[in-house]
This record gives structure tokens, C-alpha cells and sequence, in this order.
DNA sequence: ATTGACCTTCCAGTATCTGGAACCCTTATC
DNA sequence: GATAAGGGTTCCAGATACTGGAAGGTCAAT
């Protein structure tokens, strides 16, 4: 089948699995004469994993480990569970840093009375030298940390 | 003040300060005779004000918008409110999302055994059609959605 | 004069796609 | 056979928010 029927059946656009391909997550698909891609379902397989574990938040990279060890027959589950096992661990971190950060806003705009008047608690907390809640992690993470969920 | 201590101060890097300027968040700093830029404790307010909001996981966008309301005297609350608002409800959904993403991580790795047998239901569960846990929302929502956490 | 700590600019890379331009292939219809 | 619609192809650029590094200028102290 032509990489949109490819797209259609594993849920990843046409886009996306030319870029797979581009940066060597997946083989090379096989061309036609005219150079049209084409996929068997093994390849649909494939790619239905991969947007599985990329729902899932898995990294690019940790879905390549976890590929192989897909293919690999001899592979140990523990290997699995520990990839996400740990990746687990980072989800929870970011559940918890958003969370820090959805009750320390909430106060803030809880604060404020929100009409016209000029004064405002949300921008006095943001301007002010502290915390206006609770400890900060030390090292302030940043929401674009989500980029790369990691271990 | 040099860019260093400007750094130290606001607790946001000499690189990231001059990041900002080049983007026009800030602008652009005095500057010496022999070129170097220069900060005054107005500077370093404003500079802190941005870490605090990057720090709750504002964009950058949102926080020139919060910079234009802080400047703003004759701001009303309801704006500035409106916009913190918006950014909890943003917060609240990618929240929930990663507890989604969590459970169905936990069910996986709860059935696997995880010792050196091959089989393994957490790349079961990847390899499977169907979501293993619940349903999952429309459109599925990457990791990386949280560049960007807007309303 | 030299050292070391700062500062400068500019280019490139990170992660993961997505949009768009310019152009080729297939199939159906007129 | 010409044409149009709806595929496909490649390549370049952009979004997000920085960060690293190279090559070189400045400043204060020894």
C-alpha cells in the first residue's frame, strides 16, 4: 500500500513517517518504479507501535530501544519494565511540578478580584522577590522540560 | 550592573538574557563605551518577573502580554486574570493527560513479570490495536504538546 | 606584559514534527 | 488524447525556548 493508506491504518500522518524514516527510526519502505513508497502491514504494525509509545510519552530515542527489543525474540522483559519503569518516574515529576504550579496560580488569581480596577495579585506575585507559595524544586523547571521526558 | 550580575540577580543566564533582547521580549540594554550591556535594578526586576512567569509555565508570548499589563497602570485585574485563567485550565488538561498516560504505563508494567523471560506485556500492550486502558481523547496529545501550553 | 574572568557576536544544534513550494504519477472522465 | 483530481516526491523553512561553542575584545590585578 502507498504511504496514505500507511498513515490512515497506524494513525501516523504521511508527514511523519517520511521524518521516521528521514532520521532512521524506521527502514527505508521499499519504492515502486515510479518511487512511490510502499508498506506491507508489518509495516503498519510497526508504525501503530510507535505512535503507541508515543502517546504513551516515550522519547524518540526510548521508542527506538524499545523496537529493538520488540524484534529482538531474546530480550529480557526486565529490560522493558525498566525503560518504563523510569519513565514512569519521570511522568510523575512532571505531574507533580504541574501540579506545584496549577495550585500556586490558582492562589494567585484566587487573590484577584478580577475587574477593572488596576491592582492585581497575579502580577504582584510574579513581580515579588519569593516563592509565593511553596519551596521551588532547585533548579526551576521549565514546562519545555516536557519536550523530553526522560529518566 | 554588568550582564553577569544582572544574570545572578534575576536568576535567568546571561545567555538567556540576551536571547530575550534579541526576540524583543526586553529591550535592548544600555550600553558601555566598549560595548558591554548594562542593568539596572529596574532591569533585574523585570527580568525576575520574566523568571517567575516562565517558571509557571507561561510562554514567552504570554509573558510579553503579562510584561505589557504589569507596565500597564491603567490595566483592569480581569485581564491579567482572564490570561492566568486560561493557562490553569491549559495546565489542568495536560495534567490530566499525563495521569492518563500514567495508569496505562502502571497497568503495563504491573503485568510484566519483568525478569528474564522474553515475553513481555508492556510491548504487547504497545504492539495491540486498541488503547490497553481507556479511551483516549480525539486527537492523541503528544508529550511535546507541552512546548506550548496555551488556553 | 600577561593572566583570568568577563564580555561581545554569530552560527549551529536540541526535539519533533508541520507547512509549503515545485514538481511527478495514476486514474478517471470527456 | 487532453485534462483534472488526488495521490505521491524532494527540499527548505519554521515553530519553541533556549544552550553550546568558537573567535575575539575588555578589564582589573599582578
Amino acid at each position: 500500500m502507498n504511504i496514505g493508506q500507511a498513515a490512515k491504518h497506524s494513525k501516523v500522518s504521511a508527514k511523519t513517517i517520511r521524518y521516521y524514516e528521514s532520521i532512521g527510526l524506521i527502514a527505508p519502505a521499499s519504492r515502486t518504479e515510479s518511487g512511490y513508497r510502499t508498506y506491507s502491514e508489518k509495516d503498519v504494525q510497526t508504525l501503530s507501535f510507535i505512535h503507541h509509545a508515543r502517546s504513551l510519552g516515550f522519547s524518540v530515542k526510548d521508542v527506538s530501544m524499545l523496537l529493538d527489543l520488540w524484534r529482538n525474540q531474546k530480550r529480557a522483559s526486565a529490560d522493558v519494565k525498566a525503560l518504563a519503569t523510569a519513565h514512569i518516574a519521570a511522568v510523575d515529576r512532571k505531574i507533580e511540578e504541574l501540579k506545584r504550579m496549577r495550585d500556586t496560580l490558582l492562589d494567585l488569581t484566587n487573590r484577584c478580584h478580577g475587574d477593572d480596577r488596576p491592582d492585581c495579585p497575579i502580577l504582584e506575585g510574579l513581580a515579588g522577590s519569593g516563592s509565593t507559595h511553596k519551596a521551588a524544586p532547585e533548579k526551576t523547571q521549565y514546562l519545555n522540560d516536557f519536550e523530553t521526558v526522560g529518566p
